[in-house]
Formats: structure tokens, sequence, C-alpha cells
DNA sequence: TACATCACG
DNA sequence: ACGTACGTGATGTAG
């Protein structure tokens, strides 16, 4: 029971949630037989997650009847431009019907009404039942059903995390309390439910009206003193206010009878919800009813499986069960990596290995009294042959190289295969994989920090997973094949996880001293500028907090406010740079933040990852992580090191190549992205324009503004610039202006000509989006995927940013592609040809390597080629090198 | 843990 | 009318 001595009373908007998990989770996810299930799943997450959260007393679930509501006979437009329900979601909504029966959940509708006239009206009846009353929803209307005893739980992007909405987030988010958000509504209008506003009223507008004057009524009260066009609009649609109000009221007085007891928190109907479940191919909601039911017969439920799992302890008897290893045979391998850094030098905490399902073993190393003895076991094992597969394979290339062993046979990483088959989803750890794809039970809900299980239970774990990856990996390819993820697969992604251990090996060389000295001077500088600061201000604050700057910004000082954010005054430095000119303060606040910024991340964070023996730098390659394909760096990040300010590049000098008489050298393709765009496309102009090497802003600036090339000034390169960059993420006319400092308008004039000049990427960019609207998913050019399931959203803001989303994709993650490619190129070469150089970093679209400065000459052009022959364009990619002594002091090599 | 901010491509 | 540029990771504050 809540603190307020209330019991708790959780209603449900059960149509909003099921439409949400249904356009938020892969329309791929579907029973053996092909049933779509990802809005009941996702559904049941919802409300599991809700039982464990909120502990309701009293639980009940409205649904919207068939057929109209009464609104309908109001306004016969009534969500007349509503898309009819697909049928997957339709047949998943009678699906989530059954489940909620077997879990005695309740279902309350009534025929000519909505789900929220139901909700209404049970908020309204618990009230003087003295029942603390919680609405889960996605739809903001519900929003003015909120009083001392009502919350709306209102869903935000994803399908688990919840805006908890009372008065005062109401006043702060909207400035609006609950009784006036039907005049709101009825003011701006809403799109979504086809009801039209008053003209010339929108959100701005109609928060003020109601700010001022407090209501429609009292707005109309008030008109005399409105002035011009809003007045009119307001007197000639008064009639349009009066039915706006009445479609927006949410009833309250439907006859329904709620009874308490109906509603009371009971246990489900074990035996119908686990074979619905299981009908639904929910094998970790299963597993987790089984584990709760221990009473029910054993034919309907599996005991949950005991775990088996046999301790290794001696070197002898490790030999002997690694003798089955040989060519021919296969044998998962699994570790569990030790907390120290860099991550792959010390030896696993565990290991476990099996050969096949339904038995496994798991050794501690640390238990071994001669670890090296250990690790030439597995050596011998390694040298006899066979095949290996594993879960993140990088990490046992990295150790097992790194104690001197040649690298372990992999032939399959299934964390690599399951992001290929999603790249979004960044739900590939063991657990969920064995709970996915081979049945085992769902992980552990591990509800805040829970104590790490003791070593022999992780043991154990490990060793069944370890089994249970035979059956994973048999999923996992067969998937592959089917999504013509095969290539992709075997010839890039699991060969590149080599080369990115030899990275992640190498490490970076760093000047310690340089990097100190930078240390202690930016550090004086930093408190000169507080001290400063801090006397500008006439008090002494905690700069490094946005809140307190704010208070001082804009309550103490004055200065007039540019922007908010959902918690308060926005100050970032764009905000920041237009008030520079009101207040001295405000130039060396800008610099304190750019100081504090290189300080903390860069100079003072870096420091610690500096390994002292080494004097080296060792990252991490997420190969894992992006929905684009692209990589990312970690720990420390390594691929957003300063460079656009002088001030900051200077932490560039740290690094330095880890031999004397070494030389760094930089590849970076140019413009590669706009490359893969005039490919994809085939837009003439685009074409032609990298056939010739053209300056590609210069030119696109003369084909815009339509004047020759030489005619092209500064300022409209920059536009251009800005303009080609836009199109690269999915163009709209507010993002432009923003980015370019314009109106509006003026963005949309300068996409108008855009486009009209280039009209294949125009119809390129069209065809893009049909496509994913059927598919549901795009691809790069070696035929990635990315599933974009809001695609299809009714909600224009989850449609609009999926469709930035398909634009972008295909061509940052084709240049994903290309520059992976030429990393399996480069490090062919480079072991192949036996020159005395590595790769450090790639930062997307640049390699860097350390290179032994008599290889230089030669080294540089095999590379040159190596990438700008990656991948057939119809048009050549382009590589630019520059070589020198850190990597602050580049200068172009060659011509 | 969420948010704001800012570094990179 | 809707609500914004695409993709990341690290830091410090505040609740």
């Amino acid at each position: 029971m809540p603190e307020n001595g209330k019991e708790k009373f959780v209603i449900i908007d059960g149509n909003s949630l099921i439409h949400r998990a249904f356009y938020a989770l892969p329309a791929t996810m579907r029973t053996g037989r092909g049933e779509q299930t990802n809005a009941v799943y996702g559904f049941l997450r919802m409300l599991f997650r809700l039982f464990e959260e909120e502990q309701p007393d009293y639980i009940a679930v409205a649904v919207d009847p068939p057929g109209p509501s009464f609104r309908r006979e109001i306004y016969a437009d009534y969500k007349g431009q509503r898309q009819k329900t697909p049928p997957e979601l339709g047949e998943q909504m009678a699906r989530t019907r059954e489940v909620l029966e077997a879990m005695r959940i309740p279902i309350f509708e009534l025929p000519g009404f909505e789900a929220d006239d139901v909700i209404g009206t049970l908020a309204a009846q618990a009230g003087p039942e003295n029942l603390e009353t919680i609405i889960v929803s996605g739809d903001a209307d519900l929003l003015q059903l909120i009083d001392d005893a009502v919350t709306v739980l209102l869903t935000r992007r994803g399908i688990t995390s919840v805006d908890r909405c009372n008065r005062t987030y109401m006043q702060e988010r909207f400035g609006l309390t609950p009784e006036q958000w039907v005049d709101y509504k009825a003011l701006k209008g809403d799109p979504s439910d086809n009801i039209p506003g008053i003209p010339g009223i929108g959100d701005k507008t109609a928060r003020r009206l109601l700010a001022d004057h407090g209501s429609v009524e009292q707005i109309l009260e008030a008109l005399p003193l409105l002035k011009g066009k809003l007045r009119q609009n307001l007197e000639e649609n008064r009639a349009l206010l009066a039915t706006g109000q009445e479609l927006n009221t949410i009833r309250r007085d439907l006859p329904l009878q709620f009874t308490r007891d109906c509603c009371r928190r009971s246990g489900p109907d074990h035996e119908k919800l686990l074979a619905l479940f299981e009908e639904l191919d929910f094998k970790s909601f299963a597993a987790d009813l089984a584990a709760r039911s221990p009473g029910l017969g054993e034919k309907e439920t599996p005991e949950p499986q005991p775990l088996y799992g046999e301790p290794v302890t001696a070197p002898g008897q490790l030999a002997a069960l690694l003798e089955r290893f040989r060519p021919g045979a296969r044998m998962a391998l699994l570790a569990e990596p030790s907390p120290g850094r860099p991550y792959w030098r010390s030896p696993p905490t565990l290991l476990a290995f099996a050969f096949a399902e339904g038995s496994g073993y798991y050794l501690e190393p640390a238990a071994f009294t001669d670890p090296a003895e250990l690790w030439a076991i597995f050596g011998r094992a390694f040298e006899r042959g066979g095949e290996l597969i594993g879960h993140e394979v990088k990490y046992l290339y990295s150790f097992f190289e790194q104690v001197g062993l040649k690298e372990p046979p992999f032939e399959f990483d299934c964390r690599v295969a399951a992001y290929l088959l999603d790249p979004g989803s960044g739900r590939y750890e063991l657990e969920y994989l064995a709970a996915d794809y081979a049945g085992a039970p769902a992980p552990a809900v591990r509800s805040r920090r829970s104590e790490p299980l003791p070593l022999r239970q992780r043991g154990l774990l490990l060793a069944n997973h370890a089994a249970a990856l035979f059956a994973i990996q048999e999923r996992l390819t067969a998937s592959l094949r089917e999504r013509d993820l095969e290539q992709l697969y075997c010839n890039l992604e699991l060969p590149l996880a080599a080369v990115l251990a030899s990275m992640e090996r190498q490490g970076i060389a760093i000047d310690l001293q340089l990097l100190r000295d930078l240390t202690a001077e930016i550090h004086s500088r930093i408190d000169a500028l507080e001290t400063k600061i801090h006397t500008l201000a006439g008090e002494e604050f905690n700069l490094n907090s946005p809140q307190q700057l704010a208070v001082i910004l804009f309550e103490k000082l004055k200065l007039p406010v540019v922007r908010k954010t959902k918690t308060g005054y926005s100050t970032d430095a764009r905000v920041l740079a237009e008030l520079a000119p009101h207040h001295q303060i405000v130039a060396e606040i800008l610099h304190y933040r750019q100081l504090i910024k290189l300080e903390g991340t860069y100079l003072s964070g870096l420091l610690p990852l500096v390994d002292e023996e080494e004097r080296k730098i060792y990252t991490t390659f997420n190969q894992t992580v992006t929905a684009t394909g692209r990589l990312s760096s970690s720990e420390p990040n390594l691929q957003n090191i300063p460079i656009r300010l002088e001030e900051g590049r200077r932490i560039r000098g740290a690094f330095i190549p880890s031999r004397r008489r070494c030389q760094f050298l930089a590849a970076d393709y140019s413009q590669i992205e706009l490359r893969v765009l005039a490919h994809l496309s085939g837009d003439p102009i685009l074409l032609d324009a990298f056939h010739k090497d053209e300056d590609i802003h210069r030119r696109t600036a003369a084909e815009v503004f339509q004047v020759a090339p030489e005619e092209v000034t500064a300022a409209m390169r920059r536009k251009a610039k800005a303009v080609n960059f836009g199109i690269i993420y999915g163009i709209s006319d507010y993002g432009l202006a923003q980015g370019l400092g314009v109106s509006r308008q003026e963005a949309r004039s300068y996409i108008e000509s855009y486009f009209n000049r280039y009209e294949g990427v125009r119809e390129y960019m069209e065809k893009v989006i049909a496509r994913a609207g059927e598919d549901g998913y795009v691809t790069t050019l070696l035929g990635r995927r990315r599933y974009l399931p809001e695609i299809r959203a009714s909600h224009f803001g989850r449609r609009s940013f999926a469709e930035r989303t398909a634009r972008n994709t295909p061509v940052q993650g084709s240049a994903a592609d290309i520059i992976k490619l030429a990393m399996l190129r480069v490090d062919r070469t480079i072991r192949g040809g036996g020159f005395d150089a590595a790769l450090l970093l790639q930062i997307h679209d640049e390699l860097l390597f350390e290179v032994d400065a008599g290889e230089l000459d030669f080294f540089a052009p095999v590379i040159r080629r190596d990438m700008e022959q990656a991948l057939a364009l119809e048009i050549p990619l382009k590589v630019d090198l520059r070589s020198g002594e850190n990597w602050a002091a580049l200068e172009p090599w060659g011509q």
C-alpha cells in the first residue's frame, strides 16, 4: 500500500499501449508459424513492468469497442483521416484480450464510447472509494483527468519508459492545468482525430490565450480586447470551439459500475496462460510463469531446467577433455572477462566450453597453479584445428594472442550475427540470445543493483550457455541466410573482428609529459576564468551546473531567455552565442565551457586510462553498437578527440607513434557519404561532379543559386555545404534553418532549388521511403539492414523521424561498409606485405596508421590503393593522405 | 538514473 | 499542424 495509506488502482488504456508496442517493436517478431506477436509481447512487457513498479492493488484495462463512438454523431469527420487498423494489429488485439482473460484482468468497454470515456468514468468512481488512481496511456488527452487522486503515466519513445504526470508536470511541460486541456485542444485542433482548430491558432497562441484568460469562455468574453486577425478568427469560428470542447471532453458518467472486487489483483489461470505463452512462442514469459507455479503438473510445465556443467580443476583433466577438439569437431567456447584494463590483458575470470547441447564444462583460470600450462593446453587444441563458436570472439582473439597463442579458430560469433540481424535492438547478451533462440529461461530480472552470483553459479551458467550455443548458432545462421546477410557476415564482419582485436591490442602511444603539461596549463586557465566569472556575477556558484548558471544569467542578470529545455532554461553554446552581446560574462562562460570540456574529458579524463608501463592508451572498438553499421569507440572514445578548435587540437599532439623511427599516416576518404549518395541515386549532376573531382560544395552552390562556379561566393558555398549535410541527414526545412541560422522559408527555398536541380536525388529519396514502407527496413550497399518499424506510424513525429533515418542510414551505413572493407584489405596488405606498420584507429571515414619512417613512401600509395579499390562504385573513391610526427602535426603526403 | 552539454564523423 | 537535423560516448549535476 502506498505511503498515503490509499490503495492503488491502475487503469490501462489498452488500445493505446498495444498500438505503441505494435509500432515500436520489429514486425519480424513472429511465432514459428508466422503469426506476428510484437504488439502482444510489447504490451505484456509494459504490463509486467507496471506490476513490478506500481504494485497495484486493483487493475483494469479499457479498450475501444468496434464501431463508431458518439463523437461521430456530433462530428461526422471525427477520426476521418485515420487509416484502417492493419490486420496484423487487429489480430494481436484479439490475442491480447485472450491473454488478459487468462491473467484474470478485467476488460472494460462500452459500445458507442471510447476507451478514454471508460477510463474517465472508472477514475471518477474510484475517487470516492478513496483509491489512488494511475492511468497508463500514450494519449495526452487523458491529462485532463489529472487531479489530486489521479496521476497519468504517459509512455514515451520506447515501450518501457513513462512520464509521471501530475498538476506540476502539466504546468511545467504545457503551462496548462488539467481543466484547461480541453480548451487548449479545442483552440488548436487535433489533426490525429481530424478535429479542426481555430485557423491561425497553433500550440503557442493557444497556450498564451489560456494563460492570459483562463478558459475559452473567458477568452470569448475578452474578445473586444483582442486585436485583428486573431479576434476575427475567433469570432467567426465560435461554433468550432463549442464542437471542439464537446469532442475533446472525456466523459466521466458512463453507465458502468466499478466494483473493487472485480478489479482486485488475483493470480492468473496458470494453465491457460502458459498454453497461450507457448502458443505465442513467449519462451521467457512461459519460463517465468512456470518458475512461479511449481504446483502444476510436469506435463504442461517443463521444470526449469537444472543447470548442468562440470568444473574442470586439473590440467590433465582439461587436456583430456580438449582431446575431442580436432579437425571436423565443433566446440563452443565462452569467457567472462575479468574487470582489469585493458579488458583483454588479464585472464578471464571464467572459461566454459561444450561439444554438444546438453553438457558443458567450466573452469576458473585463477585457480590453476600454472596458468601458462593452462594456455598451452588450449594452444595445442587450437593448433590441431576444428571449429570454434563463441560470443564476442574479439575478446578471446586478443586474450589468447596476448598470451602468445595462435588466433583461436573461431567460425562463428553469435553476438555479431545477432547484431546484423537487428542492429537497432541492442540486445545481444548471451542471456537474451539463449532465451530468444534456445528456449532457455529468461535472464533473471535484475532489479536494481543485485549482488553478482557466486562464481560457481556463474560457471554453471556459462557452461549452460556454451552448450546452448549450438542451437543458437543454428537459428542465427538460418536467419542470416533468410535475410541475405550471410555474405556480409562471413566476408566482412567476422573477419573484421580479428582486425579490430589487433587494433585494440596495438593501442596508441602517448606523450605523457605533454599531456600532463597541457593539463596543468588548462587547469590554471580554468581557475582564472572561474574567478573572473564569479566576480562578474557578483557571487560564487557552480559553473558546471547549467541550472545554477541559468539562475545567474536569466534571473540575476536578467538576460533574455532564448530557449528552454524541458527542465528549465537552456544555456547551451548556441544560446550563449546569442547572449554574448548582452553581457561580458557570456563570452567568458563560453571559454570556460570549452576549457572545462578539454580538461574533464580529454586531459584529466584521459590520464587515468594511460597504461603507465607501455605509455599507451587502449580503446575498445565496439562492433555491435550502432544502428547504421558504423563502429564506435569507448573507454576512451578515440573517435572524438578534438580537432575543430585550435585549443583542443593541441591535445592531438600527445598522441605519438610508439617507436622512434615511426611516423603517423592518416588516410581519409574525401566526401565518402556524398559519393555514396551519387552512386545510390545515380543523379547525373552529382555523378558528373565526382567524375570531374570538383569541389562538391561549390558545384552544389552553383546549381542551387544558378550561377557559374567561379561566381560562387564564400557565403553561397557555406550554405550549399549545409544543404549537402542536410540531404545526408534526411533534410527538413526547420533543421536546415537551425543549422544555417536562416529563416525556415529561406531554408525551404534552398531545398526546393536543390531538388529541382538534383532530380535523381529527389527520386532516390522518395524511392527509399516507399521501399522502407513496404519492407519495414532499409539496406546499405552490402545488404546491411536496419528495421524502421515506425515508418508506418500514424504519429507524425515518430514517422518523420523514421523517414529521416530511412534517408540517412543507406548513406551512412554504406560508407561504413566501404571503410570496413578497406580495413580488411589494409590489414591483409600489412600482414602479407611484411610492412613495419600498424593500423591504430578508425574514425568513420579515416584510418590512422603508424609506419616505419623508411617505409612510408612505399606504404602510403599502397594504402591509398587499398582504400580506393575497396568497393567499385559508379564514380571513383578518393583518399587524402597526411603524415607527421604526431597526431596534431599531419601534413599532406606526396604531391 | 536522467538530463544537459559538448567532443567527433 | 505536427516536431526536428544523422550517428556516436563521456562528463558533471541533481533528484
